[in-house]
DNA sequence: GTCTATACGCTGATAGAC
DNA sequence: GTCTATCAGCGTATAGAC
């Protein structure tokens, strides 16, 4: 026993190191306000180690990127394999976004601002990597079990989580002051309430688009 | 009149052909990505009349931020001063914003990806500023006058927007095929069942949600 | 695997002629 | 106002010792 102290603070792994300062720096100034000597420094890690692991600052926001995704699928596949009904998969995967916005700000701020252009050249756009389109196959099974209404997938799937992302914009501009989760109930009141099934299209559409 | 050939190519004034320039460039390869050299050869002016106009690259960046926000405020409101049912007035909205994404794709691209803090380093974020602070007013009169139910200002907002912008979210990154026009009245439909006012809460909320 | 020191290219910015 | 030529600094990446 004595010979493991685990209170100790236990030195985490160098990679982990470089990703999570790259993390904290590449939220707050952006990926390409930081240069590889920042990183560096606040990972208190040589730039050789650097270019050992991930070989040099896009690798490290690639492979940032993708271990933040697939930490987002394992969420996404956990709440899908629960017995629940499709709405109640979708209630709480919003629910658990928000709550991660409040307690890993960083992580959610970096994947929703992360422009693949970027950094990551030729991979495809994170809305069709497996846990969005794992997202969007919800709605659509909630679909075949008339949970949900027929329609587009991609409408349909952009109406139910639209709202709450924009709320999660929102609320890391700063410009919402509570936290998201205060908030919840009333957005997913007003969004499922669009997305009853119906049999057939509403009276007067179009009513008042400038649509000629 | 054949002094003055209204056919004949009018050449763009030089502060004009910088900014569209860079529009273009900063879309397709990202701000950091281009560097003056660029905008200079594809706007055929010279470094020195960029620095001139706009006094650096920064400063190309928040010109056209601004110019495009300006435009974005004047067509906010004139649908503000048409007599229209401030549920109308939101519809509109969508409407052009879907049709701008479709025939100036660059533009909203841009002021979509805005990000403030890497060229608009202390200027407020583009969701307090006055065209988006004049959207939330729409939804808040709407609120008002019973069009709309009560409830956060914010939430309402982002409920009724928050669609819309994800729809155009996914039709820039390529992932929605069709015009977003082709998919307006479904949005429209999903997103305005939710905002019907109500009286009382729904009965049983917080049903399925995570929360304990 | 980790580190330091160094080299090279690119980019933002300026000076000065026209 | 517009242009060209040039500079200075930064940031990536590498080489080579430990």
């Amino acid at each position: 026993m004595p010979y493991l102290d685990k209170t100790a603070p236990v030195p985490e792994p160098v990679d982990c190191r470089i990703l999570t300062a790259a993390l904290d720096l590449f939220v707050e100034r952006g990926f390409h306000n930081v240069s590889i000597h920042d990183v560096q420094k606040e990972a208190n890690v040589s730039i050789g180690s650097i270019y050992n692991h991930f070989g040099g600052k896009e690798g490290v926001a690639k492979a940032l990127y993708y271990h933040l995704l697939n930490e987002f699928e394992e969420m996404v596949n956990a709440v899908i394999e629960e017995d629940l009904s499709n709405r109640e998969r979708c209630n709480k995967l919003i629910y658990q976004l928000f709550e991660y916005t409040e307690t890993r700000r960083n992580i959610i701020s970096y994947m929703l601002h992360a422009k693949h252009r970027e950094f990551l050249s030729d991979e495809p756009p994170i809305c069709s990597s497996t846990p969005f389109t794992a997202l969007r196959n919800i709605v659509r099974n909630g679909m075949k079990k008339g949970e949900i209404r027929a329609g587009d997938p991609w409408v349909l799937a952009a109406s139910v989580f639209g709202g709450a992302i924009r709320m999660i914009h929102l609320r890391l501009d700063g410009v919402i002051q509570e936290p998201l989760t205060d908030h919840y109930d009333e957005v997913i009141e007003c969004m499922w309430q669009g997305m009853n099934p119906v049999e057939a299209p509403a009276a007067q559409r179009k009513q008042a688009a400038g649509q000629q």
